[in-house]
DNA sequence: CCGCTTCTTGCACGTTAATGCGTACTATTC
DNA sequence: GAATAGTACGCATTAACGTGCAAGAAGCGG
C-alpha cells in the first residue's frame, strides 16, 4: 500500500466517523503506530483533523485557512451531509453502485470524493445532474416515465435494464428501517424496484437519518438481516442499532465534528 | 510491447482502480520499475495523475466549474429565455415533446407553462428535473449511459425506448443550422439521437440563438426544409432566415419584451 | 549499405523518503 | 503520585527516486 494512499484513506475514514485510533488504524493497514502518528501529525498540521491523546478527530472549525484552492469542502455542515459522506466512505475505488430515488442518496452522491473512480447506476436525474463534474464517475440513468413526486424513473423499463447489471454496493434509501422488519418503502412500484436492485447487488446499505429509524412504511423491500452496512447518526435509537448488531450488520456512525 | 501503449494502458488502470504500484507495473509489463517512473512522470506532467512515492495515484477533477449545460446556459440568459417563452409557445395542450440534450431545450422546458398538460420525452436529466414541479407535465426519461459533457444519455438504449414513441414536436438542439445545409451536430452520437428522433415526430422545431445560424457543424441531423418551425430572435442573419421562409418554414420571432 | 541521429530502455550511482525500533518524555487514570 | 498508555525524537534500514550513461532499435540521408 502506498503512504499517500494511506494518508487519503484515513482522511476518508475521518471522515465517515468524526474519529480515528491510531491502533486500530495501525493494525488496519499493516504498519506501526509510530507511522499512523506521522500520518496523522502532518494531516493535523495541513488542518484536515485535530490530533488527541489515541488518536484524531475531525476538525470542527470553518475550512482550513492553508488551503488555497481547497477542493470542495465535504465538511459535514447538517446530520445529512455528514450522513452522506460517512456513506460514501463505504465506496470502493471501481465500485459499480446503485443509488435510487432518495435524498439521502442525492447527498451521498454529491459526497462522492472527486478522485474516487466509480460507476453509479440511478433512476433519478437529480443524481446524473450532481455528479455531471465527477469525472471520474460514469452514470448509467434508468429511464422510463418519470415520477415527479418522488424524483425518479419506476417503469418496468427502469427495472428491465437494472436487471441487466451487476453491482457492488446499492444504497437503498429507506422510507422506514426496522429491527425486525427490515426496510421499507412507502410505494409499491418503489419499493418493487428497490428489491430488483437489492437482488443485484452484492452488498445491501442504508444511510438512514435518525427520523427513519424504528419506523416501517407498508411495502417491504428487505428484511433486517439483508442489510451489510448501516451508516448512522449519533442519535439514532440504540435498541433497532443493537439489534442490527446482532444481525451482523456493520454499523458505521457518522461522527460529529466536536 | 510499444511504449505508447503501454501508457495507455497505465491510465486505463490508473481510471479503474484509482491508483497504480511502480513496482506491479514494471512486473506486470516486464520493464524495469525506471521506464515505469518515466512514464508515471509523464502523465504527472501531463496533469492526467498525481506522483507519490511507490506509484501514482488519479488526480481529482479540475474545477467544481458546475455543469457544461449550466455553463452556457448563463452565457446569454436573457436572449435565451426569450427564445425558450416564444419556443414553449408552440406547445399545445397534450402534445407529447421530444427535447433532446441542449441548454436552449433545458430553457424551454423551464418555460412551459404551469397549467399547460404536455408529455416531454427527453435524454436529459436535468430537464426532468426542471419539470419536477410541473403538475401537468409528464415527463419519459431516455435512460442509458450518461454522457457529462453534453448532459444526456446517447447510448443505443435511449434510441431504442424513444422509437416506441411518436412525438407530436420535436425541439431539436442545434449545434449548427444552416439555410441549405440543415441542422448539423458536433458528435455522432448525438446526431443519431436527433435523427431517430425526428424521425418519430411530426413537426420539427428548432430555437437556435443567433451564433447558431449560419453555421455548419460535422455530422448531419435533418434537411433545412424539415424545419416545420423556427424560432429565432431579432438579430438572427435575414439571409438564412428568408431562406427557410422560402422553404415554407413557420418563422417565429421571440419578442423582444422591454 | 553505411554512418548518423533519435528514442527507448536498463543499469549504476548517489540521494531522498518512509518505516520501525529504542529511548526518553508526557498525558491520563486511578 | 505511581501505573499505564500514548508521544516525540534520533537513528538505522530499506525501498524508491533522479540522474547520467551506455546499449540497442528504429528512422533518415547519403
Amino acid at each position: 500500500m502506498l503512504a499517500e494512499e494511506r494518508t487519503v484513506a484515513i482522511q476518508h475514514r475521518l471522515k465517515r466517523d468524526g474519529r480515528v485510533v491510531a491502533a486500530d488504524l495501525a493494525q488496519e493497514f499493516a504498519v506501526s503506530e509510530d507511522t499512523i502518528r506521522r500520518d496523522l501529525r502532518d494531516l493535523a498540521k495541513a488542518g484536515l483533523c485535530r490530533k488527541v491523546y489515541g488518536g484524531a478527530l475531525l476538525v470542527a472549525g470553518p475550512a482550513p485557512k492553508a488551503g488555497p484552492i481547497m477542493q470542495r469542502s465535504t465538511l459535514a455542515a447538517d446530520d445529512k451531509a455528514r450522513l452522506a459522506v460517512a456513506a460514501a466512505g463505504l465506496i470502493a475505488p471501481g465500485q459499480i453502485v446503485f443509488l435510487d430515488a432518495a435524498s439521502t442518496n442525492l447527498a451521498i452522491a454529491g459526497a462522492i470524493p472527486r478522485a474516487l473512480p466509480v460507476t453509479v447506476v440511478t433512476n433519478t436525474p437529480a443524481i446524473a445532474v450532481a455528479l455531471s463534474d465527477h469525472a471520474h464517475a460514469r452514470v448509467i440513468l434508468l429511464g422510463g416515465v418519470f415520477d415527479a413526486e418522488r424524483g425518479g424513473c419506476f417503469g418496468g423499463a427502469a427495472i428491465a435494464a437494472l436487471q441487466q447489471i451487476n453491482a457492488d454496493l446499492f444504497f437503498v434509501g429507506a422510507c422506514g428501517l426496522h429491527g425486525q422488519i427490515g426496510v421499507t418503502a412507502f410505494d409499491p412500484a418503489e419499493a418493487e424496484l428497490k428489491r430488483a436492485m437489492a437482488q443485484q447487488s452484492t452488498r445491501l446499505a442504508v444511510a438512514a437519518t435518525s427520523d427513519k429509524i424504528a419506523t416501517i412504511a407498508p411495502f417491504r423491500v428487505a428484511p433486517a438481516d439483508a442489510v451489510d452496512h448501516l451508516v448512522i447518526l449519533p442519535d439514532a435509537d440504540p435498541q433497532t442499532v443493537e439489534m442490527f448488531q446482532r444481525l451482523g450488520t456493520n454499523v458505521h456512525l457518522a461522527g460529529r465534528p466536536s
